[in-house]
DNA sequence: TTTGACCTTTACGTAAACGTAAGGCTTGTT
DNA sequence: AACAAGCCTTACGTTTACGTAAAGGTCAAA
């Protein structure tokens, strides 16, 4: 398991998710793995993927949303205009992140309201 | 637009969204306009469980996932088991947004390296 | 009075993200 | 040899979250 390659099943089992996910993220074009004859094979490469797919999916990103973060990791941006691009999709990233701070932080701080009264309502009637 | 009531069509406007899917929340028991005949008249408590939604889906909730952190909010819970279910209902939902928070962390980093490679790009074709 | 801007319901359509067979090839084990 | 495990493709089904008409009621301004 702790080499450089893995199947299909590895993987699926790896991160709690189906093999037919991963296919399926194969066919939106965010993995690209090789294959033994019709064997998949999949190297470290697509499996930093993969985590990233996972890592978006728990911040409600699109798979499409997370196809373009993922390319813009591995940019093919040779042009001033494309990079410039770049950096503006970097910022607008950025600024919902900051918006999701936000929201956690709101609603971070109902959930202590919420248990707060919770525990009141459990230390009245003992 | 400062009162205590409004119409679906001013509460879609200022939440950028359309009417159809302040409806349909109300279908999927989110929302409970009173009404006047016919039409739909949303009071205070309902434009703020439209915030509470709208602010689950910038954090990519499920409407049903908003709908049990409102009912979380507005508990009807009076039994100890029930109380006790709420708390913890409560820590999963923090524990989600730690993780949150640390996806947001790994992903902003990422965003400062890619910015960097591309300033850096930038600057030699200067 | 008729036009426009709202509101309503009903209902079919759609995009995203898989789930779930069905059928078949390979490969190691009993 | 036969069976289980794991891989493959193809393809239809499902859930979520609305979009998009269609058909009609109300009410104020022109």
């Amino acid at each position: 398991m702790n080499q450089e390659i893995w199947t299909i099943g590895e993987l699926a089992r790896t991160f709690g998710i189906t093999t037919r996910a991963i296919r399926f993220y194969e066919h939106e074009g965010l993995l690209h793995p090789e294959r033994d004859g019709q064997t998949r094979i999949y190297r470290p490469r697509d499996r930093v993927r993969l985590k990233l797919i996972l890592r978006g999916k728990r911040l409600g990103f699109s798979l499409s949303e997370s196809r373009e973060l993922i390319n813009m990791y591995s940019p093919d941006a040779d042009n001033r205009d494309q990079l410039e691009a770049l950096l503006d999709k970097i910022d607008d990233r950025r600024r919902q992140l900051e918006q999701q701070k936000r929201d956690i932080a709101a609603m971070e701080s109902e959930l202590n309201e919420v248990e707060q009264r919770c525990r009141d309502a459990l230390a009245e009637r003992a």
